[in-house]
DNA sequence: TGTACATCAGTGAACGCGCGTTCACTGATGTAC
DNA sequence: TGTACATCAGTGAACGCGCGTTCACTGATGTAC
């Protein structure tokens, strides 16, 4: 790569750095500004022409970042419970390291879900989707492993998905100890959901 | 009730029917603008801050309107499943009708919960704990009723106010035809829950 | 009931501000020969 | 390797705009007597 191209592409690193870095508890990505931003990344309103045309152009690509971290996140975790079984827990806990790692993406994943634009939306529905995909395809697996097979594991996934995001974003603004709590709960409501898909599935022939 | 305190009575409910018409599926609380909102409502900006100190107040008035409306669904959801019985698919039909008569309130409570202003959050979390609690309490009777006792009531409640909150924001966005699937997609999902929270209070004692 | 005064919802002009966007530019980097 | 030209990321001045907020005001409604 040519000193000029890196030069562009470190540019624009700090273009989707500096708007990440205002996203927290109070602001949404609605609330930025594109002079805000430029400033935050030490180049002149203007420069930000070069990069994107417009603020939100530069939020779907923090979208498709956010897409690259949660897959990362399901590799992560598949890895873990191949090592140390119980997937439920593993998987909790795999999910709030994740969380502190990558909070303001993850913030902007779940808030913009629900806002901004009919594209944003779209594309965040499409990386979740994709993931709730691939968490059915686990446990769908997991349970015929175990024979404990699941049923409408599509679904389950989605309930899932839905569950664990939502208390994530509770653990945002929480104190260590309430996220102890907060995990353990976690736990009971994703256990009583695979129970009920087990035995949904077990119960299904006889009716 | 004097003319006067009427006619600021009126006023009032029109900058918040004004701010409530501006919300919808690509406008957030936080893109409104105090005269943009006075404008709809036709009256001078000026004249906002005879009713609002600033636009937030505002809005927690609707959050606090939103909790009536949710208290009154769930009342008549109660007096609907008395009387057909079937808490799960009465629950799912009571709540899409809501859904529809409260379009953008419900907007308001879902996407706030996570953003704007601290004071925003709180608010709004205390009126989903209050629904999830009523939830839960009816949760424990029914079960109790029908010799099903369900463990965790409070964890079952709020996991099923996450899931059919969640999936009422899509059911939104959605064709009438997406619709049923969702509504039929939300009944799976909460018997599911349900199923595996009796079988869990079942096996508790055997542990 | 009539009169004199108080209240206060709504007003219109004015302010300073940060915004997004345009434009013609600069000067370092890259390329052709 | 040296030279002449092309590219293009970043710039600074300037624009018009809608914003939130202040202020002194108006005039209808309400109250005291």
């Amino acid at each position: 790569m040519t000193t000029r191209a890196e030069q562009k592409q470190k540019t624009r690193r700090a273009l989707m750095d500096a708007a990440l870095s205002q996203l927290s508890a109070d602001r949404g990505f609605a609330s930025l500004s594109l002079r805000e931003v430029a400033r935050e990344a030490g180049i002149a309103p203007t420069s930000f022409y070069r990069h994107f045309h417009e603020l939100e152009e530069l939020g779907l690509a923090l979208v498709d970042e956010a897409g690259v971290t949660l897959r990362q996140l399901m590799r992560q975790a598949r890895k873990r419970i191949a090592k140390n079984g119980s997937a439920v827990n593993t998987s909790v806990e795999t999910f709030m390291e994740y969380l502190q790692d990558n909070e303001n993406l993850f913030r902007l994943l779940l808030r913009e879900k629900t806002g901004v634009s009919q594209q944003f939306r779209t594309a965040i529905r499409a990386e979740i989707d994709h993931f709730s995909a691939e968490l059915a395809e686990d446990l769908k697996r997991l349970g015929d492993e175990k024979s404990r097979p699941i049923s409408n594991a599509r679904l389950v996934a989605e309930a899932m998905v839905t569950i664990v995001f939502n208390q994530g974003a509770d653990a945002l603004d929480c104190s260590p100890k309430e996220k102890l709590e907060l995990k353990e709960n976690l736990r009971i409501q994703l256990r009583m959901l695979l129970l009920g898909a087990e035995l949904a599935e077990k119960n299904k022939p006889a009716e």
